[in-house]
DNA sequence: TCTCTCACG
DNA sequence: ACGTACGTGAGAGAC
């Protein structure tokens, strides 16, 4: 029989990671009252997510007791570093005890004891007696009582993602040391969050390294005399009381005297009726839909179930309705998939909140000469609606132009916050604190569960409830466009932009297939030559494309030296084997992985996409994904084409014009990046260089190595300087440059700082904008498009680190792409209005794909870099270089 | 569903 | 002492 099952939760800890995790939006948490409610949301997600699933026997949820506690007698310094805690979390501690309670769960907490103290005693007990306990916490110290029975789910970033801790996976962290050694190494390492000193100079890793060598401290310092004589051996005899303190003060009690028992901490399971007064109070309204939906009747003021609604079946009989909507209206097409190129159209709603809302399943409807088409198409009657690129192209596929689109939620919804990738309007309506809709997994279920209701009545009142709740939504999403200045961005780039990416999808680029074909039998023979090859290499038969199998094989087989490990084993990365080349076989693997790659990505992939009607492949844009404002391209991916080696630069060649006697033209900007670098940073270094036209990364070259003006920059320099302007541009580190132009640590930051001290106004800036992102915690590109920074004040160095380099690198990455953004909306006006015959076709990211006939060819050059090169005015230049071919890889 | 690898700017 | 360059999508294997 199963193990009964014990779990203990570390409330304080938990508390303030959930407290922490929303601390940039404290002041958006707030109920009624002015009570701050985000670790109570935070926890009571846990409890959903992680507790209630887990159904224990018996739980308890631990708390401290107050400020001192036997730690602080033994040592007055204890936590004596630790900043007050928040007023908007101390209120938070009474109404999370209930929250707890309301759970079913038992508080505890114990005068001059801390949780960890508690839990610690609390899992031995039900260790003896049998249980199988599970503890959940924030504290990484608490994986010293990991054993047999008990297990400890540690939480990573935010307090939703857990690591569980066995035995196996303390010595996996910990270099196979045992749970009950975490102390040893917390003695010799202290820890600065706790105030306690540990021995000076040593971190994780030596202390791991020592305590695996002497086992304990004390049988460390039995055996001190013996050590080799270093800095680190004084330091060890000098701070040898600091190292057995701390020792002390990291090790978690199992004898706490608790006035508790197992017997008083059953399960009780969750109170619903009790919780929903509860939520309630807190305003948590999410939390009283969801139990309203099932079924929990939710009275009062408060209450926050859904409203009714009335949404009447639009039949041909009653299309007069639609007449007399106004001039506004919400509209929202239903397809029974994401991709609208293919999708089925299902049903569609529109209406608006004056006159109500009118949904069918009867696509008819919407034709031609009805006066639900009168409406769609008429640029006089504003439409608010749901990803109007894909209601645009599905309407299109319907023969229904639509027009006069006003307020696109999704597009909002990502100027405002590019961090929230949801793209489900349920979801979105709820991060907007509104309600009264549901999301469409809840509606319709996901995956193979998929299914529009047949029931008309269940049906339609989503697809009201979801055009309400754009209509509803408008106004307040607009006002917050406008507080951020975001208002133009979004009615002069992004919203026209969203058209034109239509224009270009629904255009699709023509694919030859034969030509595919023909690459895919001579690729299929040589990839099994290879295979054969690689066998006999090999000695035996193996899965090439498994890096665990090869790994095998490559690392204990043919006793090769792993340079690089990966999670989950050997890395076999190009980076790794590139260094083994000597070595026959990694030759061929090389080989055969680069023909593979171009085989199933990207002949089969492209085969797979190509539309039987027109011989086009047409992707989609996703306007609304990256964190920087560029696009991204799926279904195909048609931004990653090779291009840097012959063998895969050859698919280009299957890309033709749609029209015999046509030509492919490409334009690219020039170092658009570093030019937006220079322009934002105003060096006037760096935009003398652009201004005069010089090789940016010879000038470079120049400046950081110290070449005179009569010397010629060799090509190794030149290369070296083009790998620092890559680094600045990505927030630079000197380990990142040294592995990437293959020098050591020490030459790298050398070169860092000597081109900081050349490029100056560079310097500046990149302190400048860390600052903003500090005070403001977002940065934002010359259009406003701006990026939330939740991470810029992170404690952990990783997560600090990361949030500053994005500081640095969004700006510049994002202001390309306003640039060739405003291009392509000028471009296509343009080609609209001198009623050209030449279409644009593709974008990736510093580079439009146009077809052009042979009499445009020269008017479409000039055209081309003309608008691309004047779309924004820089304090340096914009240059554009143009190609063209009879296919996609002879415009280069 | 996650991880690894590799294609692009 | 930390572990490292920014932004993407897709296919294949392993679980």
């Amino acid at each position: 029989m199963a193990k009964p099952k014990l779990l203990l939760i570390d409330g304080n800890s938990l508390a303030f990671r959930a407290f922490y995790a929303l601390i940039n939006q404290v002041d958006r948490f707030v109920n009624h009252e002015g009570l701050h409610t985000n670790a109570l949301v935070g926890f009571n997600n846990l409890l959903d997510g992680i507790v209630d699933p887990f159904k224990p026997d018996k739980a308890l949820v631990a708390w401290d007791a107050g400020k001192t506690t036997f730690r602080t007698n033994t040592y007055d310094d204890y936590k004596g570093n630790r900043d007050k805690t928040p007023s908007e979390l101390v209120e938070q501690f009474e109404p999370l005890r209930k929250m707890v309670e309301l759970h079913g769960i038992k508080n505890y907490q114990l005068v001059d004891y801390e949780a960890d103290d508690i839990i610690g005693t609390i899992a031995k007990q039900g260790e003896l007696d049998g249980f199988a306990v599970t503890i959940v916490t924030g504290d990484r110290d608490m994986r010293q009582l990991v054993s047999d029975n008990i297990t400890v789910w540690l939480t990573k970033k935010g307090i939703t993602e857990i690591d569980k801790y066995t035995p196996e996976l303390v010595a996996e962290v910990y270099g196979g040391l045992t749970p009950e050694q975490v102390v040893e190494v917390k003695g010799l390492q202290g820890d600065p969050s706790d105030n306690y000193p540990g021995v000076p100079g040593i971190g994780e890793k030596t202390a791991i390294a020592l305590i695996q060598a002497y086992n304990t401290i004390p049988e460390l310092y039995e055996n001190i005399d013996a050590m080799k004589k270093s800095k680190r051996k004084e330091n060890l005899i000098a701070y040898k009381h600091d190292a057995f303190l701390s020792r002390d003060l990291a090790r978690i009690r199992t004898d706490a005297p608790l006035q508790i028992s197992l017997s008083d901490l059953d399960y009780q399971g969750i109170q619903y009726e009790a919780l929903i007064p509860f939520y309630q109070h807190l305003d948590f309204k999410q939390q009283l839909v969801k139990m309203a939906n099932q079924g929990y009747t939710i009275s009062g003021e408060k209450a926050s179930a859904q409203q009714p609604i009335e949404v009447r079946e639009l039949t041909a009989n009653n299309l007069a309705h639609i007449e007399n909507l106004g001039n506004e209206v919400d509209f929202y097409l239903e397809m029974d998939g994401e991709n609208y190129h293919r999708a089925a159209a299902v049903g569609f709603v529109i209406g608006n909140a004056e006159h109500g809302y009118f949904a069918s399943r009867d696509l008819e409807l919407l034709y031609q000469d009805t006066p639900v088409y009168r409406c769609l198409v008429n640029s006089d009657v504003k439409k608010n609606v749901f990803n109007a690129k894909a209601t645009y192209v599905a309407l299109h596929r319907l023969n229904v132009p639509l027009d006069g689109v006003d307020f696109d939620l999704l597009l909002v919804a990502y100027l405002l916050d590019v961090n929230d990738n949801n793209n489900d309007l349920g979801a979105l309506a709820h991060e907007n604190n509104y309600f009264d809709v549901a999301t469409d997994e809840e509606v319709y279920g996901k995956g193979a569960k998929f299914a529009v209701p047949e029931n008309n009545q269940d049906f339609f009142e989503h697809l009201g409830r979801k055009a309400q709740a754009i209509g509803c939504l408008k106004n307040d999403m607009f006002e917050q466009l406008k507080a951020h200045e975001q208002m133009a961005l979004y009615t002069d780039i992004e919203l026209p932009l969203t058209f034109v990416l239509a224009e270009m999808e629904i255009t699709g680029i023509t694919v030859n297939a034969d030509r595919l074909l023909s690459m895919q039998s001579k690729l299929i023979e040589r990839l099994s030559e290879l295979e054969q090859t690689i066998y006999q290499q090999a000695g035996h038969e193996f899965n090439i494309q498994s890096p665990k199998q090869l790994g095998v094989i490559l690392f204990e087989e043919m006793g090769l030296k792993p340079l690089k490990k990966t999670k989950t084993g050997y890395s076999t990365s190009v980076e790794v084997l590139e260094q083994m080349t000597d070595v026959p076989m990694v030759e061929s693997i090389l080989q055969y992985r680069q023909l593979a790659k171009i085989q199933s990505t990207y002949v089969e992939g492209l085969l797979r996409v190509i539309h039987g009607s027109d011989s086009k492949v047409h992707t989609r844009y996703l306007q609304t994904l990256t964190q920087t404002g560029r696009l991204s391209s799926v279904d195909p991916n048609l931004q990653n084409i090779p291009v840097r080696l012959e063998e895969g630069r050859q698919i280009r060649t299957a890309f033709v014009p749609s029209h015999a006697g046509w030509s492919i033209l490409s334009a690219d900007y020039s170092q658009i990046e570093l030019r937006v670098l220079a322009d934002i940073t105003g060096d006037p270094h760096m935009k003398d260089a652009f201004i005069n036209d010089e090789d940016i990364h010879a000038a470079t070259a120049r400046r950081i190595f110290n070449i005179p003006a009569e010397v010629p920059v060799d090509g190794n320099m030149r290369r070296q300087a083009k790998a620092v302007n890559f680094g600045i541009v990505y927030g630079i580190s000197d380990f990142g440059l040294a592995k990437n132009i293959g020098t050591d640590r020490a030459t790298a930051k050398q070169i860092i700082d000597t081109y900081l001290n050349e490029y100056a106004g560079v310097k500046t800036w990149t302190t400048e904008i860390i600052e903003f992102a500090r005070e403001h915690g977002y940065v934002e590109t010359i259009a406003h498009r701006r990026r939330y920074l939740a991470d810029i004040k992170a404690k952990n160095f990783n997560l600090r680190s990361f949030a500053e380099r994005t500081a640095m690198n969004s700006p510049i990455q994002g202001s390309a792409a306003d640039i060739i953004k405003i291009a392509m909306i000028k471009m296509q006006q343009t080609l609209q209005a001198k009623q050209l015959k030449s279409k644009m076709l593709l974008q990736v990211h510093d580079e439009l794909i146009f077809e052009v006939p042979a009499e445009e060819l020269d008017i479409m050059h000039e055209l081309i870099v003309k608008i691309m090169d004047s779309a924004v005015k820089l304090s340096v230049p914009l240059k554009v270089e143009t190609h063209e071919g009879k296919t996609w890889y002879d415009a280069k």
